[in-house]
DNA sequence: CCGGATCCAGCGGGATACTG
DNA sequence: CAGTATCCCGCTGGATCCGG
């Protein structure tokens, strides 16, 4: 896609809705991670997910969820039980996603100190 | 690190300050992923790489390969002449970035497909 | 050529209160 | 229980001008 010498320019319809920056700024946010890496578990209800999480507002763990759901990562199932029990499962696409994303996880696991070593100076 | 049933919360500090998060909302800003991926081509100048990236502006450019540099993927290089020409390097830490990072974009790539279905729903 | 300084619009994200 | 509706604030990122 990118040639070896790059004599033009990267067009900005290449990267202005590229899936890749798409999708690393979905997970870059604050929460997504965290929800989808519990979910990558077990299935978790709403509340249940809540208190697993702490410092997570109801309205931040419903838009990311509401974002992966959106997204297909994410399958939302509504039991008309009462009082109301919702169930959040990772979709097979999910799943998928949890292989590159602890590779990613790993390397910054694994060169945390460097980082960090980089950063003091 | 996460057990398997999760029976307590995650503690804040534990995601607050978390290496992969950090990493993650590094990489998920608007313009790092494509200048780690030019500089993972060639060195670059920083004219050239403005050139290289329809639509970033000079303040921008900057301040991402301020922020690299401080983590020490990106090695900046003056080079005192008149006029001054300054080159920007991966560091071999970038490089090693250039994995992961290059699997979560696979993985983006191969399936943009079922999310942008997913998301016409 | 390579920035720094300033100003400003937009969005991410938190707190709180209310509802089926 | 599982949300929605408001309000508000800080930060990201863009435009522009200035300096070594």
């Amino acid at each position: 896609m990118l040639s070896t010498r790059l004599p033009m320019p990267v067009p900005a319809a290449e990267h202005e809705q590229c899936p890749v920056t798409d999708v690393l700024r979905r997970v870059g946010d604050k929460w997504t991670v965290l929800v989808v890496v519990l979910l990558g578990q077990r299935p978790f209800r709403f509340n249940e997910l809540q208190r697993g999480i702490e410092g997570i507002s109801q309205r931040m763990l419903t838009r990311t969820l509401r974002g992966l759901e959106t997204d297909g990562l994410v399958l939302r199932t509504v039991h008309p039980t009462v009082p109301p029990s919702v169930e959040y499962r990772l979709t097979p696409l999910g799943e998928s996603l949890l292989h590159p994303l602890s590779a990613l996880a790993d390397w910054a696991v694994a060169h945390q100190p460097e980082i960090a070593a980089a950063r003091a100076r």
